[in-house]
DNA sequence: TCCCTAATTTAGGGTAGCCTAAAAAAAGGA
DNA sequence: TCCTTTTTTTAGGCTACCCTAAATTAGGGA
């Protein structure tokens, strides 16, 4: 494939940056993207021009810039990388907001397919709406094989043992109920990634997808 | 402080190179880093001279190099770094083993002090071995603010309860038969960073160093 | 329309990191 | 010792990123 190399951090974050400015499909100006980026305007012009050799952006001299199709791709993947970084440095470490955001900002740039997608699932994203944006990167086989799963990415008819609940203040008491504690077993019935139907040791029930991210289920 | 610009991630593998190839305290030479780096030994030259600069390598020109107190340290702290990223990507993402370390090998660069040290917590490595060689990083105090901490790290007299087991094959059926298991609470009587002292519902129990950094509590 | 101002680009300069080729130093055998 | 081979350094060249200062263009008001 062309252009497979590898691009800069310095390219990826002009490229998630044109992204973020990119409202109501306007042309992104060069002095905003100086603004942001706190880089100085000539240095833009430089980036943007080199983005645009590749393909990534469509740039007019004069007239700003906008994301062509791989570029638009390219900052989907490095803004998902960001939030699952972000959202494992701050729930599963502790991390503080803002450190937790650069260092996240950091890390979006080195991170593989591979890894992205096994984060992805250890921190429970929905595949489904996932798949659409970022179709290259969830593969419901290869979920399978992790110890660790988010009831949300469980298989439909599997069996496993509850591990660990995030958030569990009012929430793993109403789930403890139902026999949803770390420990038990339970079986996910029937599934449309909306609404999970969970049969445990106290019975038949139904959770929502956000709690089914919550807890961490062992195959 | 002087030199308190971070490092270049070429900057940092370099330090990183001569600190793995220092055997027998005899000087490293250009030649073995261009081998080790895949750079040529030109590049190696220019790079050790930068470094010598800058304080951290002791370079006599023909003869080779040597960390100095400061490059030993940033290497000690490279190394950690990766050793702690490896550990998180095969033993908690499942990420296969070559990954893995190419992987580690790039974020090792973008860890802060802050969340290298959390991640290592994460991971219930000694915190007393790790404060003989990485005396800034390892604060007890900062251990007690995580939701989620390895027994091996917990604050004698504490209460909390089990939230995951790692390699939970025959380990955790023996644990269990102890009153250790996820959702069950427990207190760390006694330890001295060798030995556990645990009290459960069932009774009080022993446990070694490396059963402890597998059990995850929460405070 | 024309001109002024603000935005943008070009021109030119610097450093880090890479390279190849040539020069210089060290090392080892005869 | 001396001379050849190997190792290392220097010299010089290239690109990506950053900058400032000087053109250039666009766009709005008179």
């Amino acid at each position: 494939m062309a252009g497979m190399d590898a691009l800069s951090e310095s390219a990826e974050m002009m490229i998630k940056n044109i992204n973020q400015l990119a409202a109501d499909e306007k042309r992104v100006r060069t002095s905003d993207l100086a603004l942001k980026t706190e880089l100085k305007p000539a240095t833009v012009t430089e980036m943007i021009q080199r983005l645009g050799d590749l393909g990534l952006v469509d740039y007019e001299p004069y007239h700003g810039v906008h994301l062509t199709k791989q570029g638009q791709h390219v900052a989907d993947v490095i803004e998902h990388r960001f939030n699952i970084l972000e959202r494992f440095l701050t729930e599963i470490l502790g991390v503080e907001g803002e450190e937790a955001s650069e260092v996240a900002c950091r890390m979006e740039h080195v991170l593989t397919r591979d890894v992205e997608h096994k984060l992805t699932t250890f921190l429970g994203v929905d595949p489904q709406k996932e798949s659409e944006l970022f179709c290259h990167k969830i593969n419901i086989e290869d979920n399978q094989k992790l110890k660790y799963l988010p009831l949300s990415n469980f298989r439909k008819g599997k069996t496993g043992t509850v591990k660990l609940i995030f958030e569990d203040n009012e929430l793993s008491k109403i789930l403890e109920d139902k026999g949803i504690k770390p420990g038990n077993k339970l079986m996910l019935k029937e599934s449309d990634n909306k609404i999970y139907n969970v049969e445990t040791d106290e019975g038949n029930f139904t959770l929502d997808r956000e709690t089914a991210a919550k807890i961490i289920v062992q195959n």
